[in-house]
DNA sequence: ACCTGAACACCGTTCAAGT
DNA sequence: ACCTGAACACCGTTCAAGT
């Protein structure tokens, strides 16, 4: 005799989503997704594998929630690296938890098309993918650090983005 | 009736180094640690207040064998990212926490010296900081996307690692 | 002063039993 | 077919008792 199913997959990872924004990773435990979504921890076990799965598939919505914000900005390098950074400032604990863990080879592919676009104005064709890798390491790095409170030493973070942004757009249009 | 010191906080740190790098962060257990340095895992309470402060302690031990690494280099900016590279891929487990985590003003403060240092040659005094800022962002962001294997688009890494700073470089020397 | 065993709370995970 | 309570292994942490 089956039983109706109480939950989802997709109920399941939103609920991890939002449990790793209030709690960091510490808080996204199998019980608190379980009690958020209305069922008991063992039950869990019949939509994800184990707590790891659990991560990595978060860790893809996460992406995969990026993907849009950078898809619905204007195209320009500039929009796109204020679109990345609000993100980062929005969603704090799922930026970092993106960029620790390997993503699923087809939302990364879809993320780094729309960073692609946004450099091929400035490169040729040869040189776009190295630029494209340049400008999402500089952002990732810098966002990453910002977030740790890395950046110490004083200054405007507001300048320091706007700064590197510039010079990264002035190197690669001397290509 | 005192007992003697049977471990110390140094070992605890340096236990801790190791077997990060061999297990991951999950690897870094009280009780692996404990039984590392020879004694029950309560013991450990005695130098470390808990889990987070250890963790913090390691990755302010790691920070700081990275400056030694970067001090050693021959102070150019190329010289200086071949040497944050080389320690990335030699202790991957490690550099993953110290961009991570939140280290300490004064372990931060010499790391950012060595930084600096290397950039002046390019920008006036003025835009020193945000100059280092942009090379350690990109650097940072490049080896935690290269440790996670997040370059997945094909395309040889050594030559986007260099394009980068050659794109930096010239970037810079445009200001 | 430092070390330990015992104990507790909490977590991930398995599984037999329920519907 | 899905859900659950019970159970187990493991971990962080506290504390009274030992030397």
């Amino acid at each position: 005799m089956p039983t109706p199913e109480r939950t989802s997959l997709a109920e399941i990872v939103l609920a991890g989503q939002e449990l790793l924004e209030d709690g960091g990773p510490s808080g996204l435990t199998m019980q608190s997704v379980a009690e958020r979504v209305g069922v008991r921890a063992p039950s869990l076990y019949k939509r994800v594998r184990d707590r790891e799965a659990l991560v990595s598939a978060v860790a893809a919505a996460t992406l995969d929630d990026l993907t849009a914000r950078l898809e619905a900005s204007d195209g320009s390098l500039e929009g796109l690296a204020r679109a990345y950074r609000a993100f980062a400032h929005d969603r704090p604990e799922g930026f970092r938890l993106v960029f620790t863990s390997a993503p699923p080879r087809e939302a990364l592919d879809r993320s780094s098309a729309a960073i692609l676009r946004s450099v091929r104005p400035f490169v040729d064709e040869e040189h776009a993918l190295e630029a494209a890798r340049l400008v999402t390491a500089w952002a990732t790095g810098f966002l990453q650090m910002e977030l740790a409170g890395a950046f110490r030493l004083g200054g405007d973070l507001d300048d320091a983005f706007a700064f590197g942004l510039a010079t990264l757009r002035r190197g690669l249009e001397r290509h």
